[in-house]
DNA sequence: GAACAATTGGGTAATTCGGGTA
DNA sequence: GTTGTCCGAATTACCCAATTGT
């Protein structure tokens, strides 16, 4: 049978060990753990499902196993300890939410790559940092691409609003935070990272 | 039937040691350094891609297509533009040379892991980033730990040049520029990289 | 539907790995 | 900077009956 990719939306286990650098029978221990979602046939085969596969690896693998089994990654960029320190204590406690800082340009394209985001939290009006670069460097990278972008902006002016838009963000709230509108932005996606 | 004859796109620890002719103790130590680029597993154990481990034997990890194989890589630091002009310029027609220019802080922290420099020129006075964090950030990290950091500033004062050294740089030079120390510190390790 | 080659599941034993330390 | 050794944990190999796909 000729591999390839595409076609299937499901992996037999063999392909689904192939893709995980793993042997087949690390797979069962894995499915049987709960680590990895599996579907059975009627004869108690398992398949995976391509989505399924491609989370877990985004998730567990990827260079220095930043392991905390999944949980929603979110990186703050802001250089205004406060209001950093505010959007920390306000996540922090969340289940399965886990929580960085960046207080200026380098530690922020640092923990890009280190931290591995799922979210960026970007405040636009930085002293020495500018958020529309940022923003637009994190989208033209196929290594962050993926990364959601939430700005934040204590001038929610038309043209800035358009202007972070257009660079790739996918909303930008306005200064003082709206708390539930923010906590409603991340928790589709913290709810399916729960493993 | 079987399909892929040469095997798994994948080496394990073992695999990939013996492949590079040391003990497995010691390609733990290169992946921890950040020299090769490794993959985990859910359990914790290492993998590395043939193709990865391919490129490090033939010199050094290239993975992102950088240009060409071997070659020295150097990121400057500086948001003077006249400065990282004249650097690149100085550099470019080096054979085995590779440059790359951040002018503000994100970028220096995204190319430091994008462009993975061998040595970083780094200016110490930037408006908007303070040049002894970036290199403290450098250095603390096991994946970039491995990187020469040059430091450059139109004030060696005695106690810029104690941080900057504390900080982990390798050495402190002057505006203006003597150019025959700054080439006869890439030199050796351009030879190096010649192959 | 029948036949056949390849893959899978389950269980257990053997091997390899990671991390600390010498 | 590289290698050896120890131990608990993760991964893998091997067995054969059942399932799958052609």
């Amino acid at each position: 049978m000729a591999s390839v990719a595409s076609g299937k939306p499901y992996l037999t286990p063999n392909e689904a060990a192939a893709q995980l650098m793993v042997a087949p029978a690390t797979l069962r221990v894995w499915a049987d753990k709960g680590l990895l979602k599996a579907h059975t046939t009627a004869g108690g085969h398992r398949r995976f499902l391509r989505e399924d596969v491609d989370n877990f690896q985004r998730g567990r693998d990827h260079d220095h196993g930043h392991s905390a089994n999944g949980g929603l990654r979110i990186l703050i960029v802001d250089d205004e300890a406060s209001l950093t320190r505010y959007l920390i204590a306000l996540l922090k406690d969340i289940p399965d939410i886990h929580t960085a800082g960046a207080g200026d340009g380098f530690s922020a394209g640092h923990l890009v790559h280190t931290f591995r985001p799922d979210v960026v939290l970007l405040d636009l009006m930085m002293d020495g940092v500018d958020g529309f670069h940022v923003c637009r460097q994190i989208k033209s990278d196929p290594a962050t691409r993926h990364i959601r972008i939430i700005a934040i902006t204590g001038y929610p002016s038309a043209e800035n609003i358009e202007r972070i838009l257009a660079a790739g963000a996918e909303i930008c709230l306005a200064k003082p935070l709206d708390e539930e509108k923010l906590l409603a932005l991340l928790e589709p996606q913290r709810r399916e990272r729960q493993a």
